[in-house]
DNA sequence: ATAAAAATTTAGATAAATCTAAAAAAGTTT
DNA sequence: AAACTTTTTTAGATTTATCTAAATTTTTAT
């Protein structure tokens, strides 16, 4: 049985290794966790031991076919719990994540099923991530960023990239959710703000926020 | 902020002070949480400390003022989870205690509250515990073993006293069920068991069992 | 009241997870 | 290529929770 550390170790280094898909090395995953890089030598090699990460000295970790199956199922668990706690206890989108980064090491091995099927199978999180299914699979959909689009076609917001309570309450104040249908009016070539519509008004977004958004095209 | 090794302590030195009210001695707590007296003895410090305890050497602990409220609120997250898990996703009686064991220990201000909305404010857990309020103020019916009925009455179960998983599925097996009425027929002065007329048939339990039944008149 | 038994505490050891400081390796600049 | 910088690892210390074995106190029995 795996310690809460050992799948927080486990589940950072599957998010990180995501863009890349190389070995992830030590300072990002001690940043991640907001811990030393001493410290992540030391739980990498123990997860090595275990066989859960490939480790070379000096040259950063990736995740074995065990490793992945695990971080996956944590992703999972995360997930689905913060589609219970905004769906069914109304919370906010923005207070979710701290509360699931708890539950998400409730150990049972029928839980997450149970809790998945009283949630009716969502295929997303609140913020827009995919949920894998029980074996592991995991839909990843292209993600577009809102900041890519050109003027005068219409997306709809799919999900955040930045999804920190301080950019969702943003959000919240412009009014943008997602599954919103928003057109994009103009660009500004100076500094890359564009203009949309959305719910039959337009704003002014910077590019700080339309890089951090996701949309797809209709 | 306690370890969840700490809330376990002081929840099994609320359950374990509930009958007598006096001081809760060292072996037992070791017994209850599958320790021993010598690590009880260095928590029980570490809880006197930070006084939440009152402790003298020898002598037994029990809970200051403020170890009991934090010991009913355990309590609350407990038979609140033991709820949810049981209303909504449909577990039976018997399963629900290991899990709620781990969802007790989750953190935040704001979710048991939630919770107790979303489950509907229910009063009692599915062993028929009852779910303290926000407070702490917890109502405490007077406990009648069924075993104390006399023939020709009539009861309605209400709770369980033992909850180990053996003792639910049997119960299930006779079609025991919390809110059920009974009616005690005949009792065996040989062995003190006693035939009872439930849901439309008539069964024998033993003295062990009626024990542990806990009912109310009509 | 003394002796024996049981309960409790203390002392010292161990394992997990963390840290700081120092050493070693890898990467970058001149 | 040598010097400097950054990254990574190692060594050793710390904290928390646990254990075993020994010492101490309390309780029970004679
Ligand atoms: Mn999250
Ligand atoms: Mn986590
Ligand atoms: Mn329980
Ligand atoms: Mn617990």
């Amino acid at each position: 049985m795996l310690s809460q550390t050992e799948e927080n170790y486990l589940k950072a280094i599957y998010t990180l290794g995501l863009s890349n898909s190389k070995s992830v090395n030590t300072t990002l995953i001690a940043q991640k966790l907001k811990t030393k890089p001493s410290s992540v030598t030391d739980m990498i090699q123990k997860l090595a031991e275990k066989e859960l990460v490939n480790y070379e000295k000096y040259k950063g970790v990736f995740l074995t076919f065990n490793g992945k199956k695990i971080a996956i199922e944590i992703v999972r668990k995360h997930r689905l719990w913060e589609v219970f706690l905004t769906n069914k206890l109304h919370y906010n989108w923005d207070e979710v994540h701290e509360i699931a980064e708890q539950l998400e090491h409730i150990k049972s091995d029928t839980l997450v099923g149970r809790l998945e099927a009283f949630l009716e199978f969502p295929k997303h999180d609140p913020h827009g991530d995919p949920i894998p299914d029980e074996h592991g699979n995991i839909a990843h959909h292209k993600k577009i960023m809102l900041s890519s689009i050109e003027p005068n076609r219409s997306c709809i917001v799919i999900g955040v990239k930045d999804s920190t309570s301080s950019f969702l309450k943003f959000l919240d104040k412009a009014n943008i959710q997602l599954g919103r249908t928003v057109k994009v009016i103009a660009k500004e070539e100076f500094d890359n703000s564009i203009i949309i519509e959305n719910n039959n008004s337009l704003i002014s977004i910077s590019n700080q926020i339309s890089k951090n958004l996701f949309v797809k095209n209709i």
